[in-house]
DNA sequence: GGTAGGATAAGCT
DNA sequence: GCTTATCCTACCA
């Protein structure tokens, strides 16, 4: 089931070429012993502190965004509304603040665990979305800088090629809502909504 | 099928 | 006080 995970080298270019790449490949973690997967169909680029709707804007590093500073290869997890986890992979190089937005799943292993976790009827539903991720892999800030390539979180191959990667703007923002940053499979129904 | 409103808390102005 | 890299439910068509 679990292959190799990804070198840390892999994370350190811009996130706008990580995002595509991870397509494909399997996020997985382990929480109290169980196991749970599933391949990434949909990511988001937050490409740097020139970017308006990135945590990291301006260069204004703070307790809670300070993952995203880290290096390449980091675990970013935050809280968001209240109520909701967002999970994302940290790019490019130690001080410069850029990430990869993990925002759907297709699900593959642990699916009696994410089912328990998430109380949805439809398992399309179950990793649909950055939060809804979150809740069926039990990724919460304790989660926040883990190395990419450990026992609690790795991102592993061996990939599945998307056969089609679609492009577009990015969700849930309110600046900088043209940038095309946005990636997923192409006609994945897993997707947290169509483009 | 679609959309409006509420939940709920940290961080910023 | 307002915004937020969201999700769920209720309601209307």
């Amino acid at each position: 089931m679990s292959g190799e995970p990804l070198p840390r080298s892999f994370y350190a270019r811009d996130a706008q070429t990580v995002a595509p790449d991870l397509l494909g490949y399997v996020l997985e973690t382990r929480s109290r012993g169980r196991v749970t997967a599933g391949r990434i169909v949909e990511v988001e680029a937050y490409v740097g502190p020139h970017d308006p709707a990135a945590h990291g804007f301006g260069n204004r590093r703070t307790q809670r965004n300070d993952a995203l500073f880290g290096p390449p290869g980091f675990f970013y997890v935050y809280f968001t509304y209240g109520m909701h986890w967002c999970a994302n992979a940290v790019t490019r190089s130690d001080g410069f603040p850029s990430a990869v937005l993990i925002r759907a799943l297709e699900p593959l292993d642990g699916l009696a665990a994410m089912r328990r976790r998430r109380g949805v009827q439809s398992d399309r539903l179950l990793c649909a979305g950055p939060a809804r991720l979150c809740q069926a892999l039990a990724i919460t800030g304790t989660y926040n800088k883990e190395w990419l390539d450990g026992d609690r979180v790795r991102v592993t191959g061996p990939r599945v090629s998307p056969d089609e990667i679609v492009v577009g703007p990015r969700i849930g923002i309110s600046k900088a809502t043209d940038w095309p940053l946005r990636f997923g499979v192409s006609g994945s129904p897993f997707l947290s909504r169509a483009f």
